[in-house]
Order: C-alpha cells, then structure tokens, then sequence
DNA sequence: CGAACCCTTGATGGCGATCAAACGCCGTGG
DNA sequence: CCACGGCGTTTGATCGCCATCAAGGGTTCG
C-alpha cells in the first residue's frame, strides 16, 4: 500500500467510526492487488468472497442477461462496492471488471460478517452505507422511469460537475460508449443527446464539458425534487 | 389491535430477533391507525415522521416529477417501508397512499433510530432489510434496463405466482393503471402486453390470471439470471 | 338509473434502436 | 517518421416499441 491510502481507506465512511483494534483485523486480513483494464473481477449469480474496495482507478458495474447488457454503475475511488451481497451472503446481482487500470483492497467477505458483528460502529455504517446505496438506486430507477434520454444525461453531467468541484467544468472519466449504457441508451443515441444539449447550456469537446449556461441547462433537465444526499 | 396482529408483527424479520424489552418500548410508543383508500400518507421531499407497518389493505409508493408521476412499489401486508429514510433521517424519496382501506403501524422515526442503537439485532436486522431492499432496487433497475415491456409484465406475474403459492393462478391485487405505471408503461400497452402473452402462456380474466404453458412463458420472458432471493 | 371511471381496441406519432458508413484518434509496425 | 489499421465516435436513414389521442364497452357506485 503507497503511503497516504491506508488513512485514506481507514478514512471511508465505512470504516471511519469502528474500533481501532477491530479495523486492524479488517486490514491484516485483507489484501491490495492490481488488476489491468478490462479484467472481469467477478460475475454475477457468485456468491461474494470479498468486499471490494476500489483505490485507484476506474471499475464498471453491469448486469446481463439473455443477451443484452447494460451498465449499472461507475464506481470511482476511494469507494468500497458490493456491500450488499457481502453481508447477506448473496449471489452477486451484477457483473464487475475495470475499465482502467485498478488497485482494490480485497476484503474477505466472511471478516466482514465477523467483525460487522463484533463492532457496532461498524454495523452501523453499514447500514448507512446500505441505506444510501438503497436511495441511490431508487433515484437511478426514477430517473430511468421519468425522464428521456437527453434529460438524463443533462442531470448526470450537472451531478458530475457538483463532484468534481462546481467549476463549470467537467470530464467524462469513462469512454462515451459506457456512459451511454449506464444512462440506458445507445452509443449513436447520446451522441445526439449531446447535440440536443448544445442548446441547452453544453459545450463539448471530446471528454472536456463545459456548462456555457447553468440556467438553461436545469430549465432544460427536470431536476430531481429532491436535492442529492450530501457525499 | 386486533388479536394475532401484534405476534403477526413482533414476527417480522424486522422485529424478530430483538429483545423483548426494546421490542417493547417500539410497541408502546407507536400507533396503529385506520385509512381509507386514496390517502396520501406523506409527500417526497418530507422529512420522515414515521417508520411505517403496513398491517392490512395496500399502500402505493410512487416517485413525481415536474407533472410525471410513476408507481415505485406496491406494498402488501404485513410488511415495513421507507425504512431507509427513516434509519438515515433523509427527506423521502418516494410518496405513499393508500389505495384500499388500510391499518397502519405507525412507529416515531426518532424512536426507531434510538432503539436500533440500543439492540445490535435490531440493527443487523435493519442492515439485512436494507440491504434487500438494494438488491430488490437493482433487480428492478435492471429489469426497466434490459427487458421490454411484455417480458417485464411475464416476470411480474411469475413472481406473483410464487409469492401466491405456486399454483398457477395470480390474482392481481392493484388495479391495472397502476400495475401499468408500476412496470413502466401506460394502461393501453398493458392491455396489449396482457394480449401478446395471450400467446405465450397466459389465460386472463380480469383481475384473475391462469399460466397455462408455464415453459412457454419461461421462454419468452427471459427469466432473471439470478433466482430470487427467498422471502 | 345514470354517470363516472376503468379497461380495451384502434389509429397515429415520436423517441430511441438498429443498420450503415464515414470520420478522427491513437497505437503499431514498417 | 510516416503509413496503416483498428476502434470509438459521429452522422444519416430506417425501423420498431411504446406513448398519445380517440372512441367504445363494461362495471361500480351514488
């Protein structure tokens, strides 16, 4: 582990509030490894073996079936995934490989399980975690349900611009190709959906945003009724 | 309450392995209360008053948004909900109403978030609750995702069969436009998914349904690649 | 008995998928 | 260093699923 990511990781909501010697068994337990991109690191219908915690670089989330596939979530570091199938001891509902190359702290899903029950704190942001995962999807299926395709891709690039810092600026981290099945359309369809925003409020430039019109942009997208949940 | 009602409850997943004495003090400080049919119960955007148990009748969460409005859910009995917001002490994400006469447990948010500190079960029981309502989300996102219309309304009605016993008759409790909003779809292409499964398995009479070639239907419907988790 | 309201059936239209092809970027190999 | 080839993206043309609009039957409730 390089120096400044183990505080960083004992720094996650998650594991922020346990018991110094209970983290301490966490980390021993576990381990960090590098994975090159496009390496699939699990499937879906396995049954958990660890928690994954994603430190660097980029990791992709997607369900299949019959077929087709679609992109459920872009996972980002510093932030552990699949902590629902952990500690139900469930198949996995979604397949995961890196789209960049990746470093994740593995976590054996069995000491998760153990040392959940042993420390309260723990359990607890667990359950925050799992509530806000929960939410997060519920926002994900309204916004599948309620919106069109150009309004959704309005309202992710307003919500990555929050994250990377409210600067009227934003990169796209993924290829176009993948962002375009985590919104549930097609590669061609949100080439357009970028051509309808360019009269919204967004200039393109391969990956570089640039928000040129923040009221048009929000007059256009139907923002959530809801404001976010702070990070 | 009336008799057998608080054992039906007390026996909740939820309620089940706590003490006896918090499990006490949850009872006592809540309210069971009577509804009629198409009351809302609270609105998006609140903040959360109360856990709720719905005891008897049935209850819609759904989501809206600038004049949209689309079925989330459908709650049955004995069951909890918006347990996430409740744990989290965020503003809902969802609204509820009644849509039959309902009786509802009503239990204080404040009082559920200071028992679940006291009682490790209740908290890991929270967790588990949680963490399948997530996986009940992304079963959901995914089937909005990957699957259209009729095949979405196939797998609803074998879910349904298994939740009422196996033997190949559904009874559909709602009524069908919001069965329609809840799949994601409006009550004329309902009406038309109910006819293309005409020829894959399904006999329907009004609310009734018969599978009459459950592999026909099994065929058509691309069942999910993962089976359910066990209720 | 009548009047909503729900469900159904038909006709039309729009959003997004699919098919097809050209462009541009980038890495490789000559 | 440049030519080539592959892949992701863009643009255009067409198709199909589903929404919308419209109207008719059936049921329930006042």
């Amino acid at each position: 582990m390089r120096p400044g990511e183990r505080p960083e990781i004992a720094n996650l909501p998650l594991f922020r509030e346990m018991q110094e010697r209970q983290r301490e068994r966490i980390f021993t337990g576990s381990f960090l490894q590098a994975f090159p991109p496009q390496l699939t690191l699990f499937e879906l219908g396995q049954y958990p073996d660890f928690l994954h915690v994603l430190v660097d670089g980029l990791v992709e989330l997607h369900a299949h079936s019959a077929g087709r596939d679609t992109t459920m979530r872009i996972v980002e570091p510093v932030t552990s995934f699949i902590l629902a199938a952990v500690v139900t001891d469930q198949p996995y509902l979604m397949s995961a490989r890196t789209i960049a190359p990746s470093r994740i702290l593995l976590v054996p899903a069995a000491l998760v399980r153990e040392v959940v029950k042993d420390d309260p704190a723990l359990m607890q942001a667990t359950m925050r975690e799992l509530a806000k995962a929960y939410r997060d999807m519920v926002r994900a299926l309204t916004d599948m349900k309620l919106r069109q395709s150009a309004e959704r891709l309005g309202n992710l690039i307003l919500q990555q611009e929050q994250r990377q810092g409210g600067t009227g600026k934003v990169r796209l981290k993924a290829e176009k190709r993948v962002l375009a099945s985590l919104l549930g359309m097609t590669p061609e369809n949100l080439s357009r959906a970028f051509g309808v925003l360019g009269n919204h409020g967004i200039a393109v430039n391969g990956a570089q945003l640039t928000i040129t019109d923040r009221a048009a942009l929000e007059a256009f997208v139907r923002p959530d009724p809801v404001p976010g949940d702070p990070p």
